[in-house]
RNA sequence: GUCCCCUUCGUCUAGAGGCCUAGGACAACUCCCUUUCACGGAGUAGACACCGAUUCGAAUUCGGUAGGGGACGCCA
């Protein structure tokens, strides 16, 4: 039988860097034992759930290039696939009918309680001593008495019983031996008030509906897993294999939240990160290789992953490393490909360049090594576009110099000689042979050639960024220095 | 408070009793290349949380301590 794995966000923002490696691992396991990838929507929390949030996350999938075989489609959001629906919120039914069987066995019963009544009950709780587990109500109604009681319009949420008390054993894929004692929770909810049933409900039955064989989450869950078994027992349904992930966590070791800066996938995509060089660096937080290998391709990641050595310790997300894989990564690619990433993002700058592939391929070669992310092209690609040239104010002081107007001069006359487009080569002949000819150098010859091709006097190396520049913009350029 | 999990260089990790005077990568630092930067190359520095036990021998096994994290919701 073929290994099914699932990836379960709730849509309640973008995409979370620990949720997509929890995806990832997920998609990987899936891929390399040749089984499906699922992704399944919970989004039983209504006030949290939105539409929009939804849309995020799939897009967010999409970009890192996670695709499942079945969930719900990533245009139209409709389920697709044997065990549908993929949405929690369009399975109310198959909820209650399970729910039903539990109430009928006596397993549950209804708690009439209402929101202030537990508030209170917690809060004396945590003032007599901080324990927080949700006490049994002192009286639990028959069932015929609840249903008397819910015809007449009281509202009552469906709580699991926790009468069996004993250790319950957990084999983790991560962990190894995990035993956690049955007192360990208190009578847990399955169904709200409002009909709408709770995370661990709806995980065990849809898992189980859904014929999940693996599970892998983040080890906020190992605590659920306790109800999660008690449930599955209840249904008499077979447990899925758990594997809980370490977190991801911040600086300063807590677990990664917006106050630790970006923590969406989302953002490091505006960021300029690659998808490829994001899921290469949360695939090794959390799981590595007896070898060196660091730099994976997707594929390789698939060939490469075991679930035996995912590591049970948190991690601290290090965004220099991954901007070092993510230059890595950059120039590893076509530069038909890196293109198109990056034209898109200096038209958002404003900013236009040559589009001829001869040009475009010749530029990415010079620029490429001198850039961790895309975001990195715009300070490279600005000073080619002619539109953007100005002499800077720092640029002044070049100009109070006696030898500058020699500089310049000599550099134009040079120019018109020159091809459309000079080699490194051709320009340090001709930036030497003005050294020669007008008699200076150090910063009294560079620097002036610098300001007329930059309008300032430092930045770009100019024997990359010259061969870039056509000969009439250069002349351009320099016509505007003389004129200064 | 209760329960659960975790603990090797600053960070990600390799290490499954002798291969470990603990290996790699990022970052840092030094030097080389380079008429700025970057890339590249060569180096340097840097860790087994602590205490006991088992053993001829422990980063590796066991126990305890400390520290960190997580859970304790009609959130997921």
């Amino acid at each position: 039988m073929s290994v099914r794995l699932r990836f379960a966000p709730s849509p309640t923002g973008h995409l979370h860097v620990g949720g997509a490696r929890t995806a990832l691992y997920n998609y990987l396991y899936a891929k390399k034992m040749g089984g499906q990838f699922i992704l399944r929507i919970e989004d039983t929390d209504v006030e949290r759930s939105t539409e929009a949030a939804l849309k995020m996350q799939i897009e967010d999938l999409v970009w890192l290039g996670l695709k499942w075989d079945e969930g719900v489609d990533p245009k139209t959001h409709e389920s697709f696939g044997p065990h549908g629906p993929y949405r929690q919120s369009l399975r109310k039914s198959i909820y209650q009918e399970h729910a039903q069987k539990l109430l009928q066995q006596g397993k549950t019963y209804y708690d009439f309680r209402t929101d202030e009544e537990l508030d209170a009950i917690k809060q004396q709780a945590e003032a007599d001593g901080g324990f927080h587990r949700t006490a049994r109500p002192e009286k639990i109604y028959s069932l015929e008495e609840a249903q008397a009681k819910l015809a007449k319009g009281e509202k009552a949420a469906v709580r699991f019983r926790v009468d069996d008390i004993r250790d319950y054993k957990l084999h983790d894929l991560v962990r190894g031996e995990v035993s956690f004692p049955s007192d360990m929770v208190g009578d847990f909810v399955i169904l709200r008030s409002n009909g709408m049933p709770v995370y661990n409900f709806c995980c065990v039955v849809d898992d189980a509906l859904m014929k999940i064989t693996h599970v892998l989450r983040a080890e906020e869950h190992l605590s659920n897993t306790l109800r999660q078994q008690m449930l599955y027992e209840a249904f008499g349904y077979p447990t899925p294999h758990f594997g809980h992930l370490s977190l991801v966590l911040g600086e300063d070791r807590q677990k990664l939240s917006k106050r630790h800066g970006a923590t969406s996938c989302h953002e490091y995509m505006e960021r300029g990160y690659l998808p490829d060089a994001l899921l290469n660096f949360i695939a090794l937080l959390g799981w590595g290789t007896t070898d060196d290998k660091e730099i994976f391709s997707r594929q390789e990641l698939i060939d490469a992953f075991s679930l035996d050595r995912l590591n049970p310790a948190g991690a601290v997300f290090d965004e220099t490393k991954l901007k070092w894989m993510n230059s890595i990564h950059l120039r590893a690619m076509e530069h038909k490909e890196l293109w198109k990433l990056i034209d898109p993002r200096l038209k958002a700058h404003g900013i236009e360049c040559p589009q001829d592939a001869e040009w475009v391929d010749r530029a990415l070669g010079l620029f490429k090594t001198s850039m961790e992310t895309l975001e990195d092209a715009i300070p490279r690609f600005q000073p080619i576009d002619d539109r953007l040239f100005s002499i800077k104010d720092d640029a002044a002081e070049v100009f109070t110099w006696e030898s500058t107007k020699k500089v310049l001069e000599a550099w134009k006359l040079g120019l018109e000689s020159a091809p459309d487009y000079m080699t490194g080569e051709d320009f340090e002949k001709l930036q030497n042979g003005i050294k020669d000819s007008v008699g200076v150098k150090g910063k009294n010859l560079f620097m002036p050639i610098r300001v007329a091709v930059i309008g300032q006097p430092h930045g770009a190396e100019l024997k990359i960024l010259v061969p870039l520049l056509h000969k009439k913009s250069l002349l351009n350029r320099v016509d505007q220095c003389l004129k200064k």
